[in-house]
DNA sequence: TAACATACTGCAAACGTTTGCGCAACTGTT
DNA sequence: AACAGTTGCGCAAACGTTTGCAGTATGTTA
C-alpha cells in the first residue's frame, strides 16, 4: 500500500506541500477553507506525519533511552511501568535496553543510544561499571542523564533514588522497638553504592542499642542468601530476626524458613525493602518498608522534563519509604 | 558540543561527503589511503551515523514495536528480555507500548507505531480487543505482524503460541495418573482464546476417566481466584487438587491455602502452567507446565525476521510446554 | 489612478545520508 | 600518438518535513 505523504496529498488537492503542512498545523496564514480541505483528506487517506523526517528537519528526536541490567525482576519492571505511561502521555517514545550486568553491553548500548540521538537517558547502572567516561560524554552533548536505584557517586549527576538511608533506619528502629536482639542482615552486591548506604544506616541504628547485636552478610543471589540463611539456623543461638535488603534476599530467606519449617514470626520475625509484590505473597505476609519502582520511575520522568525545560543543574532526589505492615514482625 | 556528520568530515579533510561515506562503507571505490584517514578522523571524532536521516533515505526503519497489555508480571517481562536481546544483536531496537488491556490505548498505540514507521509489530491483545481493523491496516502496508500469548483467531495471522491444549492436557494428564477424582480447575478471563483452548483441553482429559470431575472456575484477577478458592475449601467435601491456568490463579490459590494452614501435597494437590519462577518461590516448590515468555520470545523474534526476509505466510507456531516437577502433587 | 495593506499560497533551502552517474587522471596496449 | 581500460573521486538528487521569504491577487485609501 502506498505511503501517504504531505507530496501526496498536495498532489491530490492541487496545493503546495507547503500549504498542506501549514494547513495541518492550523497556520493563520491557511484560509479556513483550504485547511478543511486539507484536514478531511488526510484523515481519508490516514496520513500520518514521518517522524523520521520530522526528527531530523527539526534535529529533535522524542526517544528517550533506558538502560537497565534486567527487565525482569519487581523493581526495574515497574520503573519501566511507569516511565513508559508518562512516555506515551507526553509522545515519546522509550528505547529500552538490557545490559545484563556487563559493562561492555553498557558501553554498546550507550552508542546505540547516541546513534539513535535519544533526547534524554535514563540509566541504572550496571554492578560492573567501572568507568564513567562514555556516560560523561552525554553530558557534554547536552542530552540529559537521569539515574535511577544504582546510581554513581559525585554530585554531577542527576539522580533518583530510594531513601536507602531513611529506609534502612526506619526497619532497623522497627526491630529494636520489638526487643530484637539477635538479627541476621543480608545485603546484596557489595559493589553497589546503595548497599553501602543501606548498610551503614542500618548498622549505624542497631549499635545505638548495646543489647542488640547484627550478623551482616552480602550475598548476590538469592540461592546464596539461602544457602547463608541455613547456616545461621543451623547454629545452637539462633537469630530472633532477619533484615533483607531486596526481593531477591527475601526469595533466599524465605525459602530456606519454609523449608526449615521455621515458624514466622513465633521463631523470627522478617523484614524487607521491597517493591511490594513478592511480600505480600507470603503467610503471614511480610512486612516491609516500601521502595517503589513505579513511584521512582515517575519521579524520573519528572526529572526528565525538567532538564528539558533548561532546569539542568544535578540534583539528587528521594521518594518517601513508608513502613507498611505485615504479620511477620 | 558540535554534532559530528559526514559534512564535518568531509570539511576537515578537503573531501566531498559521498567520498567520505563511502570510505566509511568500504566501497571498492576508495583507496586505501583515503579509506584509512576518514576512518581514523571519524574514530577521534567519535562519529555516529544518524539513524533518522538512513531510515529517511532508505525508507528503512530498525525499529520494531511492540504492544502488550502490561510489562510487568511474570511472563511479559520475559518475553521483551528475549526480544530485546535479540534486537539489540540484530541492531534494532525496540519500542515497547503498554495497552493496559485498553482497546482505545492500544489503537493509539499502533498509531504511534505507523508514525515510527516501525518495521515490524509484536503485539499481545489487550482482553477488551474487539476488531481487528487497525491490525489488518499493518497487514496492508506490509509491515510485518506477529501475534504472542493473546492472539487474535483466524489463519490469516502469523502467530506464536505456547501449545495451549497439549499444556493443559500434560496436567491433567498428571492429575488422572495420580488419582485425584475431586478437582477444582480455575481459568482465567474468559474472553481470551487461551483460555478456551486450556479449558477445553483439560475438560476433554479430565472427562475420559469417569471416576474423575472437574469444578471449573473464571477467575479474572488473583484475588478473585483466592475467594473462589475458599469458598471450594469451605465445602464438606474438599477438591483434591487444584489446577491453575496461570501464574496470576496459583498466587491467589496459593495465598488461600497457606491462610487455611492446608498442606501440600498432603491435603491437596497443586499444579499450574507458568513461566517457572513463581513455582519456585513456595515450598514445596510447585509442579507446573512450562508456558516460557523467554522461549515464546525468541520464537517470536525468529518468526518475524523471517517475515522480514520474505516468507510472508501466516502461520501458527507453538512452543514446547515441558512438565517441571515440584513436590506439590 | 497610484499607492498600499491584506490574505493566501508557493519556492526553495535545510536536516544527514546514500547512490547513480559522470569526469579526470592515470596505466598499459597497439 | 592514439586509444581503451582502470582508479579515485565529486555532483546532485532523493527521502519527508518545516519555514523564511517572496509572490500574486484582491480590496482599500487618498
Amino acid at each position: 500500500m502506498e505511503v501517504i505523504t504531505l507530496k501526496r496529498i498536495s498532489e491530490v488537492l492541487g496545493l503546495s506541500i507547503s500549504t498542506v503542512s501549514r494547513a495541518l498545523k492550523d497556520h493563520p496564514d491557511i484560509s479556513a477553507n483550504t485547511k478543511k480541505r486539507v484536514n478531511e483528506l488526510a484523515s481519508t487517506l490516514e496520513y500520518e506525519p514521518n517522524i523520521n523526517a520530522i526528527s531530523l528537519r527539526s534535529k529533535k528526536n522524542n526517544v528517550f533511552g533506558l538502560i537497565v541490567p534486567t527487565i525482569s525482576g519487581f523493581f526495574y519492571d515497574s520503573f519501566i511501568n511507569a516511565v513508559e505511561q508518562e512516555c506515551r502521555d507526553n509522545a515519546y517514545s522509550l528505547m529500552i535496553l538490557q545490559s545484563g550486568n556487563d559493562a561492555e553491553i553498557e558501553k554498546n548500548s550507550l552508542r546505540f543510544c547516541r546513534q539513535n540521538r535519544v533526547a534524554g537517558l535514563f540509566v541504572c547502572l550496571s554492578t560492573q561499571t567501572t568507568t564513567l567516561d562514555a556516560f560523561d560524554k552525554f553530558k557534554e552533548a547536552d542530552i540529559p542523564l537521569v539515574f535511577f536505584d544504582k546510581v554513581p557517586e559525585g554530585n554531577q549527576y542527576n539522580k533518583v533514588c530510594i531513601a536507602d538511608e531513611h529506609a534502612a533506619k526506619l526497619a532497623a528502629e522497627l526491630l529494636l522497638r520489638k526487643g530484637k536482639q539477635n538479627i541476621l542482615s543480608i545485603f546484596g552486591n557489595e559493589n553497589l553504592s546503595i548497599t553501602r548506604t543501606r548498610f551503614k544506616a542500618f548498622q549505624k541504628i542497631i549499635s545505638l542499642q548495646k543489647e542488640a547485636t547484627t550478623f551482616n552478610e552480602y550475598c548476590s543471589s538469592y540461592e546464596e542468601a539461602k544457602k547463608t540463611t541455613k547456616q545461621y539456623f543451623s547454629k545452637k543461638i539462633k537469630p530472633d530476626a532477619v533484615f533483607c535488603m531486596s526481593d531477591e534476599i527475601l526469595i533466599g530467606v524465605m525459602k530456606c524458613l519454609n523449608e526449615l519449617k521455621i515458624n514466622i514470626p513465633e521463631d523470627v520475625s522478617v523484614i524487607t525493602l521491597s517493591d511490594g509484590f513478592l511480600p505480600k505473597l507470603y503467610t503471614p505476609e511480610i512486612t516491609y518498608i516500601e521502595t517503589s519502582g513505579y513511584k521512582l520511575g515517575k519521579l524520573a520522568f519528572t526529572k526528565m522534563m525538567d532538564c528539558l525545560n533548561g532546569n539542568t543543574e544535578a540534583e539528587e532526589l528521594f521518594i518517601s519509604s513508608p513502613l507498611v505492615k505485615g504479620g511477620s514482625i
